[in-house]
This record gives structure tokens, C-alpha cells and sequence, in this order.
DNA sequence: AATGAATGAGGGTTCATTCAT
DNA sequence: TATGAATGAACCCTCATTCAT
């Protein structure tokens, strides 16, 4: 009755994981190179077809880069949502917020690094996604805000924080090697403890010295 | 008797400020569009001339970010250099450190984030350069070490926080405005505080909530 | 039930046929021109497309001169050979490859004077063509110490001789005139007929005073 | 009373003799690397002085060729009138045409290679030198006919001989080696009886076998 | 007379994009 | 759906030429 449906991909689901894969070659491929730097070429090549074959699934280069900074900023938003929902101090919302997005980042997509792309969208992507990105940026301010007036979160300037955390934050797509040594988990947590010691009111008086062996 | 020699500046003075608008004019464009959308007719545009003038003062489009990566290392090295000498612990030498650094770079040269387009170096460059970083990357590793060791830094991975450092302090470039509310000495200063919290075996109870009231 | 495959070419013959309808547009302009005064658009102009296109078929312009220089003198081994086939006397043998070499020169390709640009080609092509070239001239050096040898070739510096008939022979492409007076045919005979009077032990005692009439 | 006008070269002999060096350096440039290959940077470092400082003493890089090609014809018309002079058949007037042509070119001037690059010339200079060019041919050509009738030719056809003897003419520049182990004497006059056997009516029955040892 | 600076035109090459097949 | 072909714009770089000094 349902015929080869159950277990056969229907053409649009094909047609979508197609999609996402080249979706996260791309992301990859401008994370490594820089957008400018990474040819459409190079990412079909990736995905063993042709140039030509991409124009399928995406109307243009540019298109490609809005849904890679739209993706990363729905999974900060997703981040902010959780850690809402499961509540605490500001300084545990904000902690939160961080792990997920970090592990989505790395783990995931490797998405991250394209927000640093922001001049290489197009006028009208720019101005959408600036919108998107100032109100996440807003947001985890909050969070600093809430946190300094819960007294988990030392006095600090909550515009300086945010910026030094998403520096932190982005840098990682630098230097994160998926074959490394380092896991996603432990990067993700270890990076968000290092942070969480910059903001804590009350910080640890130690964190592991070597990543590795951190649990 | 001293003819205009005293006042005039000499026709090598002029070319070597020149070149050293050029250098700057390029770090900037590289910084805010990354190297390879960043052309060569922006720069020259700015500066006023045509690009092909600009080759009187560099051979290369390559050779111009060499040079603003090398220049940013040297700025570091320099930094390290003076903590040093001016001794202390192994926290107050990592925050003079980074304290130079992030004001010569924002105020002087913007050459900083130039050191995030390392695959835009040709092979030759990439070989030379990366060398240098990964040997100012490993001092600052060293001084974190000397910190732990003396009880003046938390107990930490000091590679991990040395790439958070290093991410926070070239992420400034993406979000730093020269014509801002925050000076740069300001910025170095808030900046480094707040780094050295991060790291700092007794972190402060409280730091300025606003930068530009800050003293 | 053939279909259409033994009136139609297929892609790759079509491909290949603009290959070679390009490499021969090029070894006529470098001819004409010279290497570097020939643009890739006057080539590219004269085929009824963009520069652009031109790389679907070439990597870079060096590389039609490397494949210029290669298939002339391919075309001047294969005389070679043919001519070692038929056997014969040294100066039978050296008639016969000049007398191909021409013919196949001027009719089929215009590479020959291409072979004047080595100083044009890149260090590695001039490297390994360069081999090859002195490898040709060195066979037909032996053909001369050949012809000396068995009495058909008057005594004479083999080097000197060769250098004069290779001269003779590019200068061709200089001269020549597709939609002239003169066939590719005659010319070839009668150029070939002229050198062999230079070498020959017993010389004509006339030659064709008027290509055209000639049979 | 002459003062130092005797001894030290005036003003104009001065430049003269610049202007005369710059033209065989371009000569020679040209010869080697074609015209549009050979930049005028190339040819002023060699004469120790910026590209600027030519233009004191040629109008233009055209200019120069035209000089280049102007001089050889020159030299090719001095050699036809002293050859007429000296009298002779027609074939010895050849001869002495060719042996002091080549040599001129050889020893004096590199220029001989020039006239190749015909295409190079503006229209202008092209209209005029070409007309002078093929005076020179039809003159060569006359030669030929005079030694045809006067018996001290072989008959052949005269516009064929005199492109083949100036193809192995020109094509000497592309091997002769100032430093090499062939004389510029030797060269000219081994290269004239070699193509004085190719139309010579009562051919030689041997040739040197070694320039080097000839007389 | 000679230079360094600057220019404008042009060349080779890359690349995102379109289109017929 | 996927491809090869083709395009046009943009880029880096070179070079002959001019000009103020």
C-alpha cells in the first residue's frame, strides 16, 4: 500500500539532504578560506559534481553565505531559548546559552566563523541579518545584565563582555581541528568555563590544565 | 645654513611615509573585507592615486600582507620584550603584554586582524610567518605556565587560553570604530582586565560597568 | 539502429575538434605576432568567442605554446622515422624528413616558427622541449655525417649545414601565403630541392625557375 | 686655442655615442627576446640608467625599432653597392652581398633578427621600411637573374632563393654566440659558401668540416 | 641629463552565473 | 538532475610614456 515510500527517500527529501550537505561544505569552505577565497568550484568538487549542479539547490553564491549566518544565528537563538527555558542565574543562562551554541558550531555545522563574514553580504542580506545578529548580541548582554543583578556576574561593561566572548567564541573555527585531539564536547565545555571564569562573581579557584583529561 | 633640509622632508622620507600610509591603508582593507575582496584600485582609491603607483612602494598584492603580518609580530615580540623587562609576575607580564599589543594595534596599525588571513599568505610567506607566530603564540603559553607556577594565574590549559585570549583581542578589529565612544586606550585597558580575570588566581570583585567612564 | 552516433560527433570529438581548431589559431598568431605580442583575445576574436572560453580548452596561454613547440616537433620526429623507413641514401633520407616536416608544417599546422620562440616558454617547458629539439637537430645531424659517410652528402660542418636548413625552413612561415601563388606541395618540393642542392655531392644542373610551372 | 675640444669629446659626440649604445643594447634585446618581450626597463638597467633617461635620446620603444630596422637595410644596401663596385659575376656579387652583410650584422650590429618582427613597426614606419625591405629583395633577386644569365647561377627560381638564403641569415642570430667557439669572420664566410653552393652553377666538390679549423 | 613618481591602457586569469543539452 | 560550454566582469600585474624636480 505505501509501496517503496516507507523505505525509499522520497525525491524531496533527497533533494533536502543534498541541500544541507552542501550547505555545510560551504560553511566549511568559507570558514577555511574566506568567502571571497572559496570558489563554487571548490565546494562541487567536495561534493563530487559539477559547479553547475549546485545552482539546483541554491540561486547564488551569496544565497549560500545568508543561509550559513542565518543557520548559525537560529542556533544562538535556539541556545538562548533552552537556557531560558531551563532558567537559573543569569550567570548559568548566559553559560548555557554558550555550551550549546559552541557544541552546535564546532560540532555540527562549522557555520560560526561566516558571521565574521558580515561585509561579504549582499546590501539587503546585510541589513536583515545585522538586525538578527544586534538582537542576539542584545540579548546575551541581557543575560550579563541580569546576571550582574542576581550577583552571579561580577560588575563589569556588558557590551565589552559580549564582544570579548564572541571573539573568543568565533576564534575557535581557527584553530579547531575535527581530527585533532581536542573533542567538540571538551572544547566546547572547557572554552565555556574559561569564559564563565572571566564573568563569574564567584570564580573556581582552579580549571584543568590539560584538556584532554578534563571530564 | 641648515637650508631647508630641516624642515622639508627628503625624497626618501616621503617615500617611506608613503609607503607606510599604503601599509596601513592595506591593513585596513584587508581587516574589513578580508584579503581577497579587498582590491587593490579600493586601496589606491583611497589613497588617492592608481593602483599602479602603488607598486612603487610594494612588489605585490602578497607582499602587502606579509608585511602587515609580519609588522603585527613584530608589535607582539616588542610587547613581550618590555614585560620582561619590566618583571613582575607572570599575570602582570601577560597583561602588559597583551596591553601593548592591543593598543599599538588598535591605534597604530589595524593590522591585527590581517593575522586571521593566514591562508591567504603565499607558501613561502606561510612557512616564514607561521613559524614566528607559533613562536609568539608559545611565549605567551610560556608566561600563563610562569603564572601558574608563581600562584599568580588559575590553574588552566594554557593553550586553550591562550586561543581564547588571542581570539578576543583580533575579534576587537571586527567590532573596534575609530571614531567610537571608546578610545583605544580604553579599550586596551578594559580589554586586558577583563582577560586577566579570566586567568587571574585572585580575579577582582568588581570592574567598570561602563568603559567610557572608566578612569 | 545506428542512430545518430556515426553522422553526429559526439561531445568529446567536438571538444577535441575545437582543441585543435584553437591550438592551430594560436600557432598562426604566435607565428605572425610573436608570443607575447599575440593577445588571447585577437585569438579568441578570430574563433567567434570570449577569452574566456579559450580555458575550457587550455590551462594558460603558455601552455599552447608548450603544445605548439611539442607537435612540431612530433611532426619533425615523425618525418624522421618515415624517412628511416623508407631508407636510402643519407641524403635521400634527409630530403624526405625536411620534404615532411615542410609539408606537414605548412599545410596542417602553422607551429613551425613557433620553435623560434623558445625564449617565450616557461622555464620547466623550456627545459624539457629544449631537450627534444636538440635531440632533433642532432638526427639530422647524423643524417648529414650520414650522407658524408656514404658519398651522397658533399663534405661539410653537419652543425653549420643544419643551422642553415633549419633557418630556411621557419623563415618559411614568414613568406608564406596560404591563398598565394604557390601550393604547400610545391613549395615544400622545391625548398627541399633547393637544400639538397646545397649539401648534395652531385648537385642539378637546373632547377624550377618558376615554382608555379613546376611539376 | 683649441682648448680641450681636441681631447675631450664634445657635448654632442657624447651623445651621440649614448644614443649609439642604447640602440645595440635594443638591438640586442629585441634580437633576443623579441620586441614586445624586451621592456625598456630590461635594456636601461643593462646600460646602468632608469628608463626614464632613454627617452633623452629616442622619442619612443617604436622609434628604437625602426632605427634597429632602418640600419639593417642600410647595412644590406652598403654591402650591395660595394659588391657592385667590386664587380664580378653575378654570383660573386652575391657572395660578397651576403659575406658582408652577415657580418656586419654578426660583429657590428645584432639587428639582423630584427627585421623579423616587421609587425612590430607602427603603420607608418611599416609602409616605409617595407618598402625598403623588399628593394632590398628585388635586388637580390636581381643578382640571381644576372648570375642565371651570365651563367654563374644555376637557374632556379630566383624570389625562392633569396627567401631561403635570407631565412638561414636571419635564423643565425637565434644560434650564434658572441662567447661561443665560431668566429663572427668565420661564421659569415663559412655561412656565404654553404649558400653559395645551393645556387652556384659549378658547385664545390667539398666544404669545410669543422668551422672552427676552416681557413 | 637623469630620476622617481605617476598614469592609463592592456594582458592573462579567475569566477559566479546562465543556458542548451 | 546534471553537465559542459560560454560569458562578462573583476582582479592583479606590466609597461611605455609623461612630468616635476
Amino acid at each position: 500500500m505505501t509501496a517503496w515510500s516507507a523505505v525509499v527517500p522520497s525525491r524531496d527529501e533527497l533533494h533536502e539532504a543534498k541541500r544541507v550537505a552542501l550547505l555545510r561544505e560551504a560553511a566549511s569552505a568559507f570558514t577555511r578560506k574566506g568567502f571571497h577565497a572559496a570558489s563554487l568550484d571548490d565546494i562541487a568538487q567536495k561534493l563530487g559534481v559539477t559547479k553547475a549542479a549546485l545552482y539546483h539547490y541554491f540561486p547564488s553564491k551569496h544565497a549560500l553565505l545568508r543561509e550559513c549566518f542565518a543557520r548559525a544565528l537560529e542556533v544562538g537563538f535556539q541556545g538562548l531559548a533552552r537556557a531560558r527555558a531551563q532558567g537559573g542565574s543569569g550567570r548559568e543562562k548566559l553559560n548555557n546559552t554558550l555550551r550549546f551554541y559552541l557544541h552546535e558550531m564546532i560540532d555540527e555545522l562549522s557555520c560560526c566563523v561566516v558571521l565574521t563574514e558580515e561585509n561579504a553580504l549582499l546590501p539587503d542580506d546585510y541589513v536583515d541579518l545585522l538586525k538578527v545578529r544586534d538582537r542576539f548580541e542584545r540579548a546575551l548582554r541581557d543575560l550579563i545584565r541580569e546576571g550582574i543583578a542576581d550577583g552571579s556576574i561580577v560588575p563589569c561593561d556588558p557590551k565589552l563582555a559580549v564582544f570579548t566572548i564572541l571573539g573568543a567564541i568565533h576564534w575557535v573555527s581557527k584553530w579547531f581541528n575535527q581530527s585533532g585531539a581536542w573533542s567538540a564536547d571538551a572544547v566546547s565545555t572547557a572554552l565555556t568555563d574559561l569564559l564563565d571564569r572571566m564573568v563569574s562573581a564567584t570564580p573556581v579557584a582552579a580549571l584543568p590544565t590539560d584538556i584532554r583529561t578534563a571530564t
